[in-house]
DNA sequence: AAGAGTTTCAACCGCCGTTCA
DNA sequence: GTGAACGGCGGTTGAAACTCT
């Protein structure tokens, strides 16, 4: 079966916005929301495809987007999250606020990869990835009052471990990571508590050091951001063993 | 000055996952 | 259970801007 466009493509102006649309689309969604973007472009008055509206909005029309330059912070933070996320812009824009992932995409592809030299690149996400997965493994473990265990994981066993999201296995507010050999690790709000009180910081988990600038630095209640950047190393670190 | 080559980035395309009838 | 509709995503394109010769 072949799926229909997304739109009807008959008379749908494509290319560069005018400053006329960006003003109806503007103006529109002000008053009316986005709730169906194909919907919109007629009922807004533009010779738009809904993916087309949508994209501008997205990228440049909202309010809350930041403009002009990236600063040195930012790119550093791109790099860092690039070598966590791979090729993942939504997820790496969900960390740097006001920046969109068709941005982020683009300064990657014409500035940051060029510092990025691949070799270097992968065999220091194994070892960051292998650092992060003892600490929290030992930090769990720390946790359950059982001694450190030893010896170190190698990043084909960190590879192993598979992360399940809250209410699948592990319980009302945590997610666990279970080893293919040992019982369920539960990593709570809990767990992410100890963590920090090991000396008061994020940063005293080991993390990726490219973690511990200021500019990056999620708030400590954060638990939601280490347990979305737990299940992105778990892909990762997949990706990587293959 | 002008043509060629390179870089930048807005926008498009097609695929995928989710929702809903 | 099935397929259409839809939103969202990453890869890619191509025109404009910029730099070099």
């Amino acid at each position: 079966m072949v799926r229909a466009p997304c739109c009807d493509k008959m008379g749908m102006k494509k290319g560069p916005w005018t400053e006329e649309e960006d003003q109806i689309l503007v103006s529109y969604i002000q008053t009316h929301g986005h709730e169906n973007w194909r919907a919109l472009p007629k009922l807004a008055g533009l010779m738009r495809c809904g993916k087309s509206c949508r994209l501008r909005w997205m990228n440049y029309l909202r309010p809350d987007i930041k403009r002009g330059n990236f600063s040195e912070e930012e790119e550093e933070a791109i790099i860092s999250l690039h070598q966590l996320l791979g090729n993942r812009w939504s997820a790496i824009a969900a960390r740097l606020p006001g920046r969109t992932d068709n941005e982020i995409k683009n300064v990657w592809h014409t500035h940051l990869k060029k510092r990025v030299q691949p070799k270097e690149k992968k065999a220091s996400t194994e070892a960051d990835l292998e650092s992060f997965f003892l600490r929290t493994s030992a930090g769990a473990e720390r946790r359950a009052g059982n001694p450190p265990t030893s010896p170190r994981q190698s990043c084909s066993e960190v590879s192993s471990l598979t992360a399940t999201t809250a209410g699948e296995s592990a319980g009302t507010n945590g997610v666990s990571i279970e080893e293919e050999c040992g019982k369920p690790l539960e990593i709570n709000e809990s767990f992410w508590e100890d963590a920090l009180a090991m000396d008061g910081s994020v940063t005293s988990m080991d993390f990726p050091s490219e973690f511990q600038g200021s500019s990056f630095s999620p708030e400590e209640d954060d638990v939601d951001f280490w347990l979305n950047v737990l299940r992105d190393a778990g892909d990762m670190s997949e990706m990587l063993a293959s």
